[in-house]
DNA sequence: AACACGGGGTG
DNA sequence: CACCCAGTGTT
């Protein structure tokens, strides 16, 4: 068996990128970097890196830091749990274990939003020790490398992938290892047209060997897409006031802000819109009101053709109306002002940027 | 074991 | 359009 560990390494060593949390063992900022760049490629994630360590240079601020604040400043990367979860373990680090990072995979991987690929990235860089990471690029190119067609998606085949990684890395520098097998599936053993031709590999590979680049790795997962069918209604008071609410419960965007929101089964004709407002409930101050209970003023429909906004498992189609209302008493209003600094959905942020609600006042 | 959870890049 | 990205948590 050739020498895998000291073949990727020096091929590291060539070719590695320079990247900000390259430079540094701090525990904060390692955990930081890995938790922005799950499912999250490198140049999407390196601005909101820059970001969280200006305005929250030790776990301390971050921890002292309204949860509304950090969900801003997460806006536009998705999966938002990772935020919360960043957030609550940011809090139980510094209040519960005194700023002290725990130091071993085991400990690591009991706090929130941390799985095996996290805790096993930031015990090796962070404190030498040699646990294994397995992301998707290990995946590929393991899988490639060896041979190996099991699902990487099945139980059997993470099990497998692990125990490979954990028998291949280098014990005496497993912080290099684990950041090479990434980095070379990151920019050499990509998913498409990889660069077989001048890989250190080559000679080695079995799925290059067998011409099976492209088939591995194998996963047996089918994500299906769902429609849903979003109405924004914004509500404009005579002074510029608006209707606001927090997502919440399970679903997407927890915790984000939005507009009221009415979700039909299928597609709504604009024309059959405003009846079907009907039962739209807003937050009142006491309880909540009923929109045909409203003063109205006019309705407009400012996108008369639907924003199609896709997430990796839901297609929404999504429409902005304008509801003027000559009377806000009884209702909860807070200015656009305000709103601007609440996370918001990518969707509704975009809509936002050319939507100018002075032009209807 | 299967699914939910965002948003953007690539071919 | 399908697939993928320095995955995790819930059911």
């Amino acid at each position: 068996m050739f020498n895998f560990s000291k073949k990727l390494i020096d091929w590291y060593l060539q070719n590695k990128r320079e990247l900000p949390w390259r430079k540094t063992q701090d525990p904060y900022r390692i955990w930081l970097s890995e938790i922005i760049l799950q499912q999250t490629r490198v140049e999407q994630g390196m601005p909101y890196y820059f970001k969280f360590v200006e305005a929250y240079p030790d776990i301390k601020a971050l921890a002292n830091a309204p949860e509304d604040d950090v969900l801003k400043l997460w806006q536009g990367l998705g999966y938002y749990s990772r935020a919360r979860n960043l957030h609550a373990t940011a809090k139980k680090v510094a209040f519960d274990f005194n700023s002290e990072f725990p130091n071993t995979y085991a400990e690591i991987k009991k706090l929130k939003g941390i799985g095996d690929y996290t805790a096993s990235a930031i015990a090796s860089i962070c404190f030498d020790e040699a646990e294994a990471v397995v992301d998707g690029n290990v995946y590929r190119v393991l899988s490639r490398v060896f041979g190996i067609d099991t699902p990487i998606d099945s139980t059997p085949g993470k099990k497998e992938f692990k125990a490979l990684a954990q028998q291949l890395i280098d014990p005496k520098d497993p912080a290099t290892f684990n950041q090479a097998v990434m980095e070379f599936g990151a920019t050499q053993c990509k998913p498409k047209n990889p660069y077989c031709l001048h890989c250190p590999f080559q000679q080695d590979c079995a799925a290059y060997a067998s011409g099976k680049i492209n088939e591995l790795p194998v996963k047996q997962g089918k994500t299906k897409v769902r429609d849903r069918y979003f109405n924004y209604l914004i509500v404009l008071g005579p002074s510029g006031e608006t209707i606001l609410s927090q997502r919440d419960k399970k679903g997407i965007w927890r915790g984000l802000f939005e507009f009221p929101l009415l979700e039909t089964e299928k597609p709504l004709k604009e024309s059959r819109f405003r009846e079907s407002l009907k039962n739209l409930k807003l937050p009142g101050v006491s309880s909540a009101v009923l929109v045909d209970d409203l003063d109205v003023e006019s309705l407009v429909a400012l996108t008369p053709e639907a924003i199609i906004h896709k997430l990796s498992h839901q297609k929404l189609h999504v429409h902005f109306w304008l509801l003027k209302i000559k009377d806000v008493s009884g209702l909860q209003t807070s200015s656009f002002e305000v709103f601007e600094t609440y996370a918001v959905p990518r969707v509704i942020d975009r809509f936002m940027e050319d939507f100018d609600y002075k032009r209807y006042l």
